[in-house]
DNA sequence: CTGAAAGCGCTTACAG
DNA sequence: CTGAAAGCGCTTACAG
């Protein structure tokens, strides 16, 4: 790899000239940078990002720290942010924390030190210490999916009306008693896909079925087994309502092990709309979260923060997502 | 963050010295190097990892190469390599290429030059021009999944004897009349798949059945197309051996849509056991791919090449898979 | 065992 | 518009 040097010999310039062609902002004679140029494009040249990186410029680098590549949630976000950060000629970091606030620590420890420009976080949840002070700091970071109180920058999903719609559209089938298989209300947005499940409720008049309704379920086999309790203890169920996918999949898989047809006896409706959705059987009928859009937003957003160092105030972009009618309600 | 002169200073000694004990490779005085560990802890100093690369140290981190995380497959490889990274210090730089070559190049040229230490590709595949030229040049780099000739490292399935053990489960159920719904053969794996396969069938003196064989299958719709295809055809087929998982699910689909019964008609095997096959309906038989410790084995030796520096012998590492019984195949 | 100095590859005031 | 110099935060011969 030729260095600075090599280039302003070629060019017959100064090293300090081929800097300011690179950067860009500072004026450079015309007939000069051509010289520049072509000195640049012979040799290959590409200016070493560890040695601009030193200099304080930033690294084109950042850091997206989320609980789990495997959880299926992600990919399609991670796309997101790629491709708007190769777009920009970033690159992203890839940080698995388990939802455990040690490994956040470390990654956000390591990674600060220049070897990243600023962070996505998807992994905030009540506590989320690690984050805040990065916030407090000024250091860029957006959050995904996943929201803190509102004062940081986030693309989030509208989980109170995207829960209050499906629960809209099984009332509309006739479903009466539906249960639901909550996740953890510690996370902000299955708080809110509880509140639009009450509020479709209520506003139908529907009393809420005690019985079937829980949280915390973390999986589709947490799912799976709440659901089976709650069919055995009698309550007459019409449909499940489930905030997420996998749970969806539990769900279903218990229902038919107890000898009852989906959608023909209970109905079931997911929540992500995941790709294995329309491979089941029935295909499911769900919620589509935007992934791959939130991710594209927050990575520019992010990048927006790092670029224009304004401190522009913290926004909270908050999108739609929209039911998916297939085969699993009646 | 404080930096390297604020701890000499706080500990009576010149930065060299500081960097002495950071470095842990040249002797300090006892007494100093705690007085040194001592004001590092205070200040809570932590080395920067830019700077230290600019000196031709390592920046510790590694540059993942896939075609696209939303593929099924590499997911959980990729928890295996982060999680060897992580224990080792290193972080990693996640690319999806898309399957093209250019997007490799890209990311290949923007990275080598110091942002990173070595590469993983899972992206390798006949014309591989880019890959090839970095294993000349010595750059450390080990192929994941997919190989390319034996001239470089890689940690790759043993697809031939997983795939003859697959249809020879098949053929043990009293299956005869297999179809093969295979991958574009560009890809080694599928070719030795397919030689995998013929073996068993040669081996019990079963006939092929040409009719019910298909290479260059992408993905599950595609599968689906195929499979219809094949049962339109009127050929006899007692089971399909769909070569991953995706495909799998499009050859079930296709078997029902036609109004036969999985398994009772025609038994349906996969390939790579993703996590949703156990949640099929029928649940999926397929073939486990150990795809963490695969990723994890695969970290452990770039690791290890790029710290040695001795030019070990390129190596080939060659793990089994197991099939899995589940519900698809009678 | 330890310090002063040079240098990694760049950028950016400072002069001109 | 352009060059020489200083400096980013480290490491590593070179002396001692």
């Amino acid at each position: 790899m030729s260095d600075i040097k090599e280039v302003a010999k070629r060019a017959n310039v100064s090293p300090s000239t081929v800097s300011r062609v690179i950067g860009g902002k500072i004026p450079v004679a015309v007939e000069t940078k051509n010289r520049v140029l072509a000195a640049i494009a012979e040799l290959n040249y590409r200016p070493n990002i560890i040695a601009q990186g030193l200099k304080g410029i930033s690294t084109k680098t950042i850091g997206l720290v989320i609980p789990n590549v495997r959880s299926l949630v992600f990919p399609a976000a991670i796309r997101g942010i790629e491709d708007i950060a190769k777009k920009n000629g970033y690159v992203v970091v890839l940080c698995n924390t388990d939802e455990d606030f040690e490994q956040e620590k470390f990654y956000i420890e390591t990674l600060r030190s220049r070897l990243v420009d600023g962070f996505i976080f998807s992994t905030a949840r009540a506590g989320a210490q690690n984050i805040m002070e990065l916030e407090t700091e000024g250091f860029p970071a957006v959050l995904l999916l996943r929201q803190l109180e509102d004062c940081v920058n986030a693309v989030v999903l509208d989980n109170f009306n995207s829960a209050y719609q499906a629960v809209k559209y099984l009332i509309s089938r006739g479903l009466r008693s539906i249960g639901l298989i909550n996740g953890p209300l510690e996370l902000t947005l299955y708080e809110e896909r509880f509140a639009g499940y009450k509020k479709a409720m209520a506003e139908a008049g529907l009393a809420l079925p005690e019985q079937a309704i829980v949280h915390g379920i973390e999986g589709g086999e947490d799912a799976y087994l709440a659901t089976k309790d709650i069919l055995k203890t009698g309550v007459k169920v019409d449909a499940f309502f489930a905030t997420n996918d996998p749970k969806a999949l539990g769900a279903m898989r218990a229902v038919k092990d107890y000898g009852l047809d989906v959608p023909n006896d209970i109905s079931i409706m997911g929540f992500d709309n995941l790709d294995f959705a329309p491979l089941l059987d029935p295909p499911l009928t769900t919620v589509a979260q935007p992934f791959y859009e939130m991710g594209a937003k927050a990575c520019q957003r992010l990048i927006s923060i790092i670029e224009e160092k304004k401190n522009e105030k913290p926004q909270i972009d908050i999108l739609a997502a929209k039911v998916i009618v297939r085969g699993s309600v009646i």
